[in-house]
DNA sequence: CTTGCAATCGGAGCCGCCTCCGCTTATAGT
DNA sequence: ACTATAAGCGGAGGCGGCTCCGATTGCAAG
């Protein structure tokens, strides 16, 4: 008899978690960052007793929903590198993670929760962002760029900080103007 | 006849008005941020209502409850210029920023939308806030231990990002270290 | 094909948020 | 004191979040 790995969902159940995701992914980017998660479920065709199973918090649903195209932003770092001087590469990632969140419904709201995750299901988006900064901060260390001793993860932490203010401030600008004080902060002295 | 201006409570409004300020400090500080708001209420002695007609949102009431303190908070930076190095005395308001806003219950969430205000109730604790800062940020540039040009607002910002980030991530000395590196893109180049 | 059960489903139900509007009352002017 | 009226009151009701657990069903062994 072969064991079911705990890991392996009931072919009903993936089908459910597929058509799941799909709903919120178009729930989301057509009304917003409120939906209600029972539209969804309804959308989905599953109760809403089964969302709540497979995704426990909306956090858990927003990071799902959007974890291959933040899986696409982490893998344009290495590409930024390859034309841009470190430095520059590094901040323009910065604008484009900011963009990113801002443009994406929810995603601000479930931003904290997702850097936070020590581990888990939304640690996999933070591990990745993390992954993509450490990728960019070497690259400017071995440059002469910016100095060394701060974490990449307090350098994820920063930006995270100056998205969140940046949305409720809905002013785009000032992330630009604090992203360029973070990057002052980081300079060799 | 006196006008009576539209900046004059009714005396039984104003008698419920404090009441209601009353019990959100005690159910803040006894049954933390998610306390509901008709308990508030009912604890006060008025309907949900008059709470909602008074402070539309939760936000409003939480800066309304903690006006007071927030105020002295600010007015204890004259204090630690007169003490400190203004360098020193800026990291140190700062780090007692963070400690106050993360140990009022219900301050963090409504930190965002305290700072994001323009006009209106809230508006009332930004500017003290600015204000502060603005004084702290002066004497470091006269001193020559910052530079010029980082409008206080953005410094609000940055410090109110770092707060958020902070309280999502419970690790009080991340703080810490983002605020050194606030600092160190603020020194003079 | 049948059967047993672990995995999965799903919605009723409770709770808190917030709005809306008919009822009540303090107060100024006479 | 009396009264008109603006100011204030308050809770019913509609909505969404989340939990809990009895009903259902895929799946694999015989």
């Amino acid at each position: 008899m072969t064991i079911p790995t705990s890991r392996t969902l009931r072919a009903d159940a993936q089908l459910n978690h597929d058509r799941i995701l799909e709903a919120a992914a178009h729930a989301f980017a057509r009304h917003g960052a409120d939906t209600s998660l029972k539209a969804i479920a309804m959308n989905a065709g599953v109760g809403i007793g089964t969302l709540y199973r497979r995704f426990p918090t909306r956090d858990d649903l927003v990071e799902a929903t959007y974890r291959n195209e933040t899986a696409r932003l982490c893998e344009s770092a290495p590409a930024l590198l390859a034309e841009l001087s470190p430095h520059e590469a590094m901040r323009v990632w910065m604008e484009g993670f900011v963009d990113y969140i801002l443009n994406k419904n929810g995603m601000t709201d479930a931003l904290p929760a997702i850097l936070a995750s020590r581990d888990g299901l939304r640690a996999h988006s933070r591990d990745l962002l993390r992954d993509a900064i450490q990728a960019l901060l070497d690259a400017c260390i071995e440059d002469g760029a910016l100095r060394e001793g701060v974490p990449a993860n307090d350098v994820m932490m920063a930006l995270g900080g100056i998205t969140l203010i940046a949305e409720h401030e809905s002013e785009r600008e000032l992330a630009s103007r604090l992203i360029d004080l973070l990057l002052a902060g980081l300079v060799l002295t």
